[in-house]
DNA sequence: GCAGCTTGCTTGAGAAACTTAGCGGCGAGC
DNA sequence: GCTCGCCGCTAAGTTTCTCAAGCAAGCTGC
């Protein structure tokens, strides 16, 4: 329509599709440069459909590659998309880690891991004990 | 050749649900509670689907959640379900390793712990040295 | 004028991923 | 005994996502 394209900051008000479709077109992209862009992981036919709002959650694989094509952050679509509540910008993912790093964690390789992680399994089956 | 793989079967060639399946069972977690402790990302029906590899690709979604509930590296998954190249041996997995939490210490008893760091000694007895 | 090629977007069918509801089995308590 | 609750599993359904094709508009040369 006119020839006015700006990336206005509504907070709310905006669905997922209609937030795609503005940082898109402002940015004078094609689907299928997007598509390119992305590396191919999503495809052209499917951002349509994003933009039109046919797709209700699309995955979050999907929105963290457009996030980083669109130079948007990340946490803007998945808001969006309704996977976190719409917070006011407070702490947007919770960055707890909270797994506890203890045996060996100075050098085991992957097949270390591997090796350990079956000769536990083979041991508790021997033992074929509950604790808790 | 290493004959090392007189646990169980071929340490490299586990596929991502023997993997999964593996994991879960040392850490003697049940399949709702690991949907419970990944905040219902994955069911437990789709865990077990998962484990018994009726899934090709599942979203890199998932299997981040997963990696997190069972404090193994989402490399290892990623690398599992063919979305990037397997790692021959152990060039490409060692080029950068250190956030290995697999094996959690209040999970084992020392009993376990024992004869896992005995295990560990024995392993790399037969493979030699590793460098950094 | 209008055939042919390209570019941007959409659509439909179908295959995977993923969820919900429910099954049979096994151990713990009344 | 017999019920209750949790285990792993599966069958059936819903949703996401891809592929291939199609439509409309713009640009070339004839």
């Amino acid at each position: 329509m006119t020839g006015k394209e700006s990336v206005t900051n509504k907070p709310t008000g905006q669905t997922l599709g209609e937030y795609l479709a503005n940082v898109r077109t402002s940015k004078q992209l094609s689907l299928r440069e997007v598509e390119e862009a992305a590396g191919g992981i999503v495809s052209n036919a499917y951002l349509s459909q994003l933009e039109h709002g046919r797709i209700n959650k699309p995955s979050p694989n999907i929105l963290h590659s457009l996030a980083q094509v669109y130079g948007v952050p990340y946490e803007t679509l998945m808001e969006k998309a309704g996977y976190i509540a719409a917070s006011t910008s407070d702490q947007t993912a919770s960055r707890r880690h909270g797994r506890v790093a203890t045996f060996a964690k100075d050098n085991l390789t992957n097949e270390e891991e591997e090796a350990l992680l079956e000769y536990l399994a083979f041991l508790r089956s021997k033992k074929g004990k509950r604790s808790p």
